[in-house]
DNA sequence: CACGGATGTGGCAGATTGTCGCATGGTTTC
DNA sequence: GAAACCATGCGACAATCTGCCACATCCGTG
């Protein structure tokens, strides 16, 4: 472990205040330093004199989502490790995220031991553990409507025309969280 | 289009046989040419004589999973394109495959132009707006009823619990829908 | 500023699903 | 052969969910 004298900075973005404060305060009690923001905005103008080295995003909240924040995190500090952390959690998404330079992906919920450790001993190993059951069709579902939703940029009326579904009923769905996966 | 003297080469590695088959007559059908491995090892032999430019790799086969196969493919081309291609898809795969490389990662049941979409999504293509409609997700959840009934002999109560869906539930759905394709 | 498109909500009647229950037919086990 | 299991088909009913119509905001383009 390497010891520096000022302690990782560690940023929270996320609109859920509770879930900050409380995962906020357990990180605080484990050395790092913490700032918390409440949406992608006021991330960005905290950047200045918040320069963190590790940050957790939440993908669904009011105003841009987390992963549009992940190039610009980069760009202040390009070896921030980068977990995004939420609990509309999709194949899609995640996808990207990675692609985009995120470290890793955690539904919530997700306690402080495994985004840490997510965050810290996160090396890719072709031995991930696969899925004996296949998934679920309310999960499948899930997949399918976050997949279509991302290849039409988020457009939730042009989704659901795509999917022939009324667009009343996609935002009902989308709405909801999805089907945990469980291992 | 770009036309080159020597088509690209495309690596199908899935142990589902019919579904290499229809999936390699389709790419095939493109100009591609095609080259099928049904386990991960068998694909690691032909990689002498079938250097590959792209390819779609199965999970869950017998013996090595796709995702093993990665950083060997990416040693042989390091510019291939990578597709994990799975119906025992999940985040935590997702995540790995990426990381190591993969381009893109897709649940199935998928149909060609969607994969063929991810591969090439990477590619200058001037007009990649979205072609046709993507499965509607009564479709998506039809078929992925009938592979998950294929694998469970038939068994409607054991598939029903593998989906996690009461048996009424699935008993009516496969009385009713029987099958409705169109474009 | 008017216009079209996207989005968030409320409200409803009708369709679908989650459960129970029960009866039948087939297999397996003493 | 009878008991013990399972898979399956189906009726019934309440709880949800879906399709639709109706606004009310917000944009961005003319």
């Amino acid at each position: 472990m390497d010891t520096n004298s000022t302690a990782l900075r560690f940023l929270i973005v996320d609109d859920d205040e509770t879930f900050s404060r409380v995962l906020s305060r357990a990180i605080k009690r484990r050395g790092y330093e913490t700032a918390i923001a409440g949406s992608a905005e006021q991330a960005l103008t905290m950047l200045d004199t918040f320069r963190p080295d590790l940050a957790t995003l939440d993908l669904k909240m009011g105003g841009a989502s987390g992963i549009s924040l992940i190039p610009q995190l980069k760009a202040v500090n390009p070896d921030i490790r980068i977990l995004i952390l939420t609990g509309y959690a999709s194949i899609s998404t995640a996808v990207e995220a990675i692609k985009l330079g995120a470290t890793d992906y955690l539904a919530k919920p997700a306690d402080t031991d495994q985004i840490l450790a997510k965050l810290n001993g996160s090396t890719p190993d072709p031995d991930v553990e696969i899925a004996d059951k296949p998934m679920s069709v309310g999960r499948l579902e899930w997949e399918h409507i976050q997949k279509v939703l991302t290849e039409h940029e988020g457009n939730i009326s042009a989704t659901a025309r795509a999917l022939g579904m009324h667009r009343r009923t996609l935002q009902r769905k989308l709405q909801k969280r999805p089907v945990r996966e469980e291992h």
